[in-house]
DNA sequence: ATGTGCCAGATTGTGAACAATCGAAACGGC
DNA sequence: GCCGTTTCGATTGTTCACAATCTGGCACAT
């Protein structure tokens, strides 16, 4: 009774397998977005075992679980490094999510209500705040929650799912070549595609989003092809 | 030399770890694919082992990756099952399904080469084919099949692979509530998209396409809803 | 007769030992 | 001095044994 409730939930020190694989998942994965952990790192088993205090077993699951999000890549024999998305991968990545966005733009415009316009709303005042303190680590991670929250709206798991996957995979790019971008430029287009959307216009929005995320990936593209910034990566180890 | 080559290639009997899974995994898929393993069917580790010859390390890994695809559910500490999409999620996937396709034909619009669309009227006539000889098991292949191939036109690996997952699961549905609609009307919407496609009229193929998911999709609603067919399922084991 | 609690069997989750593989440095031949 | 080979160390992949958990049936009290 002390520690281990079984039949109805559990209240204390009690935690069950998923809790110590997501933990450990979500602690890399934050570590990877923060740019913490930057791809090409290595990621020895044994290593991940001393600083959770967990079997190889655990560790090896939630290595698999990140790559199959594409988060790290898993070297046969070779273990496993945080995946380092390439230029061909970086256009595939970003046209994916113009047309996974553009119908969740679509979706959503049809199915949200106005308290769904509200929170949104008040997402991009965090934006908005955060912008304005220049505190940029915050304002990429309210930038993603955006995106994020409005494919919420669509009232679909499965399409909000792949955004997911593929915002986290933009995020690790955006580690890679830390463009930075001028962030005003970004919370405008936010609000124009909220605009938009309230009013009932989806194609709009949808250009607009298209616009907007066109607009992203040049800025990465910029950064990505002019100061070379991979020459360690090319040369070193990848 | 005989058995193991290491530097260059494995000419013969060379079985890589990747190699083992992947024959599990595909022997599963497509079992449930082809309606020998109903979905509610229980998957026990052990006899897995013993059916495939390998330990259970390697069935575990297996069946995490059909986990992550929705074609068995795993419930901690209870064992694996063949998934059961319930009308909800039917509903979702279908809707996703549609958003997909619809990025996906424009795509396959805009970067399919004459090549392409002479391989996708071969698969055309597979599918007639097929459907004259009243060949259903073939039939139901290739109509997944032709979306596949559609699919990959767009060259988007990152979509293509969504959509693979998607039709997974349709398939998966489509076992459960085995419609098997009429084929001659779904083999002629195939062939008036493509050939809106090859006429550069991405948006007609569109609205063609998404027409046809539709009507699929209330096939099986059709079946769903009227004969009740989820009584065992409802009431006894899921 | 019904509902509750308990026990046994089976199945999954975990951890540690063993085997296999790869990378890299050291060695020797040309 | 350069290149191919070989050995060694480290890391991953696999197997097996043990612990934890759930299911289902049985006894028992009400």
């Amino acid at each position: 009774m002390t520690t281990g409730e079984k039949t109805r939930g559990k209240p204390a020190a009690a935690e069950t397998q998923d809790d110590v694989d997501a933990r450990i998942y979500r602690r890399i994965f934050d570590s990877v977005m923060s740019q913490r952990l930057p791809p090409g790192t290595k990621l020895p088993e044994s290593s991940l075992c001393d600083l959770f205090g967990v079997s190889r077993s655990v560790v090896r699951r939630v290595l698999q679980r990140l790559a199959h999000d594409h988060i790290v890549e898993l070297r046969p024999n070779r273990g496993a490094i945080i995946a380092t998305p390439t230029p061909e991968e970086t256009r595939q990545i970003f046209e994916a999510r113009r047309a996974l966005e553009a119908g969740l733009v679509r979706l959503a415009t049809r199915n949200a209500t106005p308290e769904d316009f509200e929170s949104l709303r008040a997402q991009l005042r965090d934006e908005h705040e955060a912008m304005h303190r220049s505190d940029q680590p915050s304002w990429a991670r309210l930038a993603s929650a955006f995106h994020l929250q409005l494919a919420a709206l669509a009232r679909n798991p499965i399409l909000e799912a792949y955004l997911k996957e593929i915002v986290s995979r933009c995020s690790l790019i955006v580690a890679v070549y830390e463009p930075w971008g001028n962030a005003s430029c970004e919370h405008e287009e936010h609000a124009a595609i909220v605009d938009c959307m309230e009013a009932g216009d989806a194609e709009g929005a949808i250009r607009l989003m298209e616009d907007h995320l066109v607009e992203l990936e040049r800025n990465i593209s910029l950064k990505q092809d002019a100061p070379q910034p991979s020459l360690k990566q090319r040369l070193g180890l990848i």
